[in-house]
RNA sequence: CGCGGGGUAGAGCAGUUGGCAGCUCGCCAGGCCCAUAACCUGGAGGCCGUGGGUUCAAAUCCCACCCCCGCAA
């Protein structure tokens, strides 16, 4: 390893590449010399204009920021500051051939899964989803594909029964921060190669819209319980109820945040799929197999609450079908 | 000026042709019962988000502001 520090070009935009930064910054093998992020955007009710999180990381330390809308535009600029090697964690742009073969050790990125299973952007909800016992990060070495990189490291993490996908992905943020400075120190010295990945294991999940998180009753209990886990907290498992003052309007979004499954010993023709029942005095819904306890909701409008304090004041909605 | 919902008892909600502030749950006391989270009776608990205005009279109508939330991003 080399007494000069490894000249490096964070890129990155939510979240989850904050620990890798800062991971980075705080290692003296690294010198971070640009952070490349997506552009300020409108955000929250009153639209206000805000940097995204890695923008104000970088700040903090008076990084140099780049916002690019394409970062195609920034190429010549990336070319001339002769980084050694880019770190990409969750940009959310696709990055050019031409910029990935710029630094001298290419452009690394952190997955949040275990490549080749869950390439894309949804790779934690799918996890989740899939009713997967682990999960983890994998460093590649990125090519011109979309997570199709050889792999350089990969490290494990099990799903916790009650792991949201916002939990699982903390996790997995902290895992790869973690592992990071590892692998590419690895790499660098030439103690690792990196490992093609196996194509015909590979699976792709797309990015989620808020369309996807509708749940569909006729699905089994443990299977709706899952899909709200993965779901939250965005885009967030909802169904539609009718509202009670039907002349106003036709429908409310409910959704669902936290519940547990129960096989509920009830005769089977009792209540239809999608039907809301109370069960010990909580809120239940019938799913196609075995019923689903719901602990906590959000109705349009209204702050969270626990599914008891919903039906104090909503009672109209025991009998009701979810479709 | 991005669109929209909301702030009423500890919690969740009703209550707009202005007219004594209600419901469900919880809480307190008593009763019933072998017993109870069940049932019955009684009770406490409210600046109706804030500040103005209209009115004999405002939770309700008008104006301004604060706060919370959904969509969107």
């Amino acid at each position: 390893m080399s007494h000069t520090k490894i000249k490096t070009i964070f890129i990155g935009t939510s979240d989850f590449g904050i620990p890798a930064l800062r991971v980075l910054l705080k290692d003296k093998q690294f010198e971070i010399i640009a952070v490349i992020t997506q552009p300020d955007k409108p955000t929250g009710r009153k639209q206000i204009l805000t940097p995204p999180p890695i923008k104000a990381e970088a700040e903090k330390y008076q990084i140099p920021v780049f916002q690019p809308g394409r970062i195609n535009n920034l190429k010549s600029q990336i070319a001339n500051l002769k980084s050694q090697i880019i770190i990409i964690a969750a940009y959310a742009q696709i990055i050019p051939e031409e910029i990935l073969n710029l630094p001298k050790y290419g452009c690394i990125n952190i997955h949040g899964s275990l490549l080749p299973k869950y390439r894309g952007a949804a790779c934690v909800q799918a996890a989740i989803l899939n009713n997967d016992k682990q999960t983890g990060i994998t460093i590649i070495k990125m090519d011109k594909g979309l997570d199709t990189g050889p792999i350089l490291w990969q490290d494990k993490i099990n799903i916790e029964s009650g792991d949201t996908a916002g939990a699982l992905y903390e996790k997995l943020s902290l895992l790869g921060a973690k592992i990071l400075p590892v692998a590419i120190k690895k790499y660098i010295a030439g103690e690792i190669k990196p490992i093609p990945q196996n194509n015909a294991k590979a699976s792709y999940v797309k990015r989620l819209k808020k369309q996807d998180g509708l749940i569909d009753w006729a699905k089994s209990a443990v299977e709706i319980e899952r899909f709200i886990r993965a779901m939250a907290p965005w885009p967030s498992a909802y169904t539609i109820t009718k509202n009670k003052k039907q002349k106003t309007k036709n429908s409310l979004m409910l959704k669902l945040l936290e519940s547990e499954h129960e096989i509920l010993q009830i005769n089977k023709n009792k209540y239809k799929i999608g039907e809301i029942f109370l069960y010990n005095n909580k809120l239940a819904v019938q799913c196609g197999k075995d019923a689903l306890i719901i602990k906590k909701l959000q109705l349009e409008g209204k702050k969270e609450m626990k599914s008891e304090d919903f039906i104090k004041g909503n009672n109209w909605i025991i009998g009701s079908i979810l479709k």
